[in-house]
Formats: C-alpha cells, sequence, structure tokens
DNA sequence: AGGTGGCGGTTCGAATTTGAACTGTCGGTA
DNA sequence: TACCGACAGTTCAAATTCGAACCGCCACCT
C-alpha cells in the first residue's frame, strides 16, 4: 500500500457536505414528523416502506436491509409501532423462522397523514434547493456508491 | 396550502439514495474506526474538526453545530474523549461560562495514526465511485441545502 | 448598585441503538 | 433417520442519544 491520498479541497467538501447536511436534514424531520404525526423518522420510513411493498408487508430481514439499521434495532422498532397498532406481525406458513411485518389499516391511515407535511419538507429542504442535474447527479452517484456496499456485502454481514 | 406536489420517481430515487448510502457509509465507517483505532465515527469527526482548528480548539458549541449533535450529546462525547485523554477542557478567561475543547498531543496522534485508514475508505466507498461532475454537484447541492437550514435556525434553536 | 433576560454548558432520566449471545428451524448430508 | 452448520429473529446488558430542567454568569437597563 503507497502513500495515503487525501482529499482534495474539494473532495473534502463533498464528503462534509453529505455528512452535515443529511445530519440537519435528519434532525429536521424526525421533530417535524414527531410534532406533526408522533412518528420517528426512522419508524416513518419503516411505514413508507411497507406500504410500498406488494401485500403492504416485508421480511424483517428485508426491511433492516433496507432502512440499514441494525436486526435488533428493527426488532424495537417493530415491537414500538406494533403496540401502537400500525404494524402487525405475521409468520410465514412455509418457514417457521421468517417473520412478516404487515402495515395495518390504522398504519395506513397514520402514514397518509404524515405524508403531506413531510414531503413538502423533504422539498422545502432539499428537492426544491437542487437543479435537475444537480438532483439526478445525486441519485446517480449515492445509488451506485449505496449498490456496491452492497454488493460487498449482500446485506448480510454487519447487518446482524 | 395547495395539493401536495408528491416527489416524482427521480426525485424520490436521489432523497432515499442519499438517505440510506449515508445510513450504510456512516455504519462502515464507525465499524472501520472502531476496529483500526478504537473511534467512533462521531469521535473522529471531533478530533478531526479539533485539528483543523486555529489552536486546535474549538467551543462546545461550535463544535456542536459543526457535528450537528444535541449539546448534551457532544458534553457527553467531550466527557469520553477527555477521560481517554485526547481532548481538554480549557475555560475562557474572558467569559467564565465558555468551555473550550483542546486537542491533546495524544489526541493528535491517534487522529493522524486513525486518518489513513478512514480517508482510503471515504475514497473507496464514495469519492473514487463518483466522477469529477458528480461529486461537485453533490458538494455544491448539498452545501446549499445545508446553508439555508444552517440560515434558517442560525445554528441555535435544535442544538439546545 | 440592583434586577432581569438570555446565553453556554451540564445534569438528569427516558428512549433508542448496538453487538453479542441465544432459541428454534431449515437444508443438506451421511 | 440423525447430525451439523447456517439462518431468522429475539433477548439482554451496555453504550449512546435526546430533550427538558437546571446552574451560574454575562450584558443590558434603570
Amino acid at each position: 500500500m503507497g502513500r495515503t491520498r487525501w482529499l482534495s479541497a474539494e473532495e473534502k467538501r463533498a464528503w462534509t457536505a453529505l455528512r452535515t447536511t443529511y445530519a440537519r436534514l435528519n434532525q429536521r424531520m424526525d421533530q417535524s414528523l414527531k410534532r406533526d404525526a408522533g412518528l420517528s423518522h426512522l419508524q416513518y420510513e419503516i411505514l413508507s416502506r411497507l406500504a410500498a411493498a406488494p401485500e403492504r408487508e416485508l421480511r424483517m430481514a428485508e426491511l433492516a436491509c433496507a432502512v440499514a439499521g441494525s436486526k435488533s434495532g428493527l426488532t424495537y422498532q417493530i415491537g414500538q409501532l406494533e403496540q401502537a397498532g400500525l404494524v402487525a406481525r405475521r409468520t410465514c406458513p412455509g418457514d417457521v423462522r421468517a417473520v412478516y411485518a404487515v402495515l395495518t389499516e390504522e398504519g395506513s391511515s397514520r402514514l397518509l397523514r404524515a405524508a403531506p407535511g413531510h414531503v413538502a419538507l423533504v422539498r422545502e429542504l432539499l428537492v426544491d434547493v437542487l437543479s435537475a442535474e444537480q438532483l439526478r447527479a445525486l441519485a446517480d452517484g449515492l445509488d451506485e456508491a449505496n449498490r456496491r456496499m452492497q454488493a460487498s456485502e449482500d446485506c448480510g454481514g454487519s447487518l446482524g
């Protein structure tokens, strides 16, 4: 291994912007969602994924992979959402080990209630701030980075 | 307020990519840093900020603003770093309330030790994955979003 | 001087997150 | 059939994070 290739000013700026901007965005979303709908940003995200899934249900592992938290963290959050009646657990007939999280009717309506405000904030703080080219470059670049990370770990390993 | 302007597929892709990619990146950095240098990603970031600051010191509030955590969270982390001998607290002669966090010699050498591996990972997972244009678009766009958020809260308020 | 509002940090308890066992089950193999 | 390693989720304790309440102190105003 050769000498370290340090980051150029531009590269450092990109990386720093990614970190701090995401952190701030996340914080704002979290506050807004909690205030308006009583959901954390993570919970909103979980409900959102479920709503988009066929049958409105996903395996725990898929969900954990999608939101990129730890397995035990997801168990906790699904527990919370289940207590709140927004999600139900269902076991798979074919494989006793598997557990599906299913979006309930109440979960669905809560999501619908929260969505407009959340989307408006995403627009205000991010989407409408970027030019079309910036938006596409961001989507393309980060998607690619994401794909590579998934490929190199197959969404297992660090998620356990 | 009119009807909600939902996100287009492209917009949703950008936002989702930002969230999941950042989450994954953060997770990887964290693991790598903990394994190689016994530092969390956040701690690395704090040390890094201090190293770049004049006199290698910053006010608690500045630091909290920079890393975008809560005030109490920073108090905790500086406590940890202080116990580890990587950072020292110093009070300001002019204003007794103010506290400076100062990078110690040991903190500096620990940072130097951790940096090459960390930078290599930032390159591998992000910087070297993006084209020059993507990198610049990302830096410009997110910087702008970040500036606007700071402007609208002046880095106080939600940080307390 | 005396009073008052706000700032800078810390403390506290509650909520969340993590990683390392652990449980029960599946799939392939002898 | 009986076994063995791997897998899906959960449980548990420890670490981190958050928000709200708090403390002392500064700046300003009278």
